[in-house]
DNA sequence: TAATAAAATGATACGCGTTCCATAAAATGG
DNA sequence: CCATTTTATGGAACGCGTATCATTTTATTA
């Protein structure tokens, strides 16, 4: 582990400044122009560097799309935060959280196709995203209001997993399959937290 | 609406048959090769025509994607209907009919991804395929079982269209957030009915 | 200063979905 | 046969994600 002539590699802070950069460039024209109009060519430009140097720094466009999630899902947090503010009884807060939660992304189905339909999200570059904890942190929220709902019984994990998966199955479906003749989000997910609240 | 001089409109037995032939080809290529590989330059080299001559006879991609869609679903459709044979039960016939969906595109990620993950499938382009019926069916297995289950009460609408929905999003999630820690695929099916049966 | 190792660049390439357009082929009516 | 209309073709183009590879820049140590 001697230290070796030559160019040392980027300290820790340069790659997260960079990082950083890349990220910020990303959201601008996310915002501006849309999911479409991040690419790495036009990114590249953005940041001023090559586009194959983006590879250098990530493995894909994936990993990048993944530094908006972030953004995104604690803005969603936010969203579901503020629902709850002010509510104590357990039933109406957690009633007020799903509804904010399937709410945001069917109000934001741009958000919703970044972070739940990003193109190859099927292979495995995600788990690091996971791993890393914005997923998790998204889950207590719900796995609390879940606790203290039904405080004595059961396997809070699979209630809080499966109404988290409902709630994403039915932004899903209203973002997806438009022409079909859903109910209200509302009813839809009163109808899912009845499973939850037994 | 006199008939004019010139070369008359394909028939449409002779627009379903090049249709037909592009979706057999486009199924070969899927099934030996997977969803990456149908793409729209090799497809019209199996077909025998010009890249451009499919934009002449679909939208786009998508439409095509579209055609794999219906082998799919029917797929699935036997699936579920030989998880209910024999079972007599409301209850259990809905709890094996819901296990049979989930386990599905669970045990077919590629297939999940071809029918709810095709590129542009926000677009509006799927609303002529769910016009078609082909969503709708299946959802009527589930809305007959839904009614057998809870004859005298609610809005069976409502419930099997969050039935469905919950499940997609189970599906969804296992596929997708491998990473998650997510529960056995029964307990979360079980859990998700719990709301249905009341 | 020279050697060295890492980072960044530029060029090129592949296949992709999609679009435009000019042209050719085909099948009909007069 | 001719004119007409539709279909099909071929070629080019745009931008895309991604990969390879040789080259240059940069920051360090000897």
């Amino acid at each position: 582990m001697t230290k070796s002539a030559g160019r040392p590699p980027l300290s820790d802070a340069d790659i997260q400044e960079f990082r950083a950069k890349v990220a910020q460039h990303a959201m601008t024209i996310y915002r501006e122009d849309g999911f479409d109009a991040v690419s790495m060519r036009r990114l590249s430009k953005a940041v001023g560097c090559a586009p194959t140097t983006l590879y250098a720094h990530f493995a894909g466009k994936t990993e990048i799309l993944m530094l908006l999630w972030a953004e995104v899902l604690s803005e969603m947090e936010e969203h579901i935060r503020a629902s709850v503010k002010g509510k104590t009884e357990p039933e109406e807060r957690l009633t007020e959280a799903s509804l904010a939660f399937v709410t945001y992304w069917v109000d934001h189905p741009d958000h919703f196709r970044l972070v739940f339909m990003s193109n190859n999200v099927m292979k495995s570059d995600v788990d690091s995203f996971v791993k890393t904890g914005n997923v998790e942190s998204g889950f207590e929220v719900f796995r609390d209001l879940v606790r203290d709902l039904t405080p004595e019984a059961g396997d809070v994990h699979t209630k809080t997993e499966t109404l988290v998966a409902g709630m994403i199955g039915i932004a899903m479906c209203i973002n997806t399959i438009r022409a079909h003749p859903w109910p209200e989000v509302r009813q839809m997910t009163r109808q899912l937290i009845l499973g939850i609240r037994t």
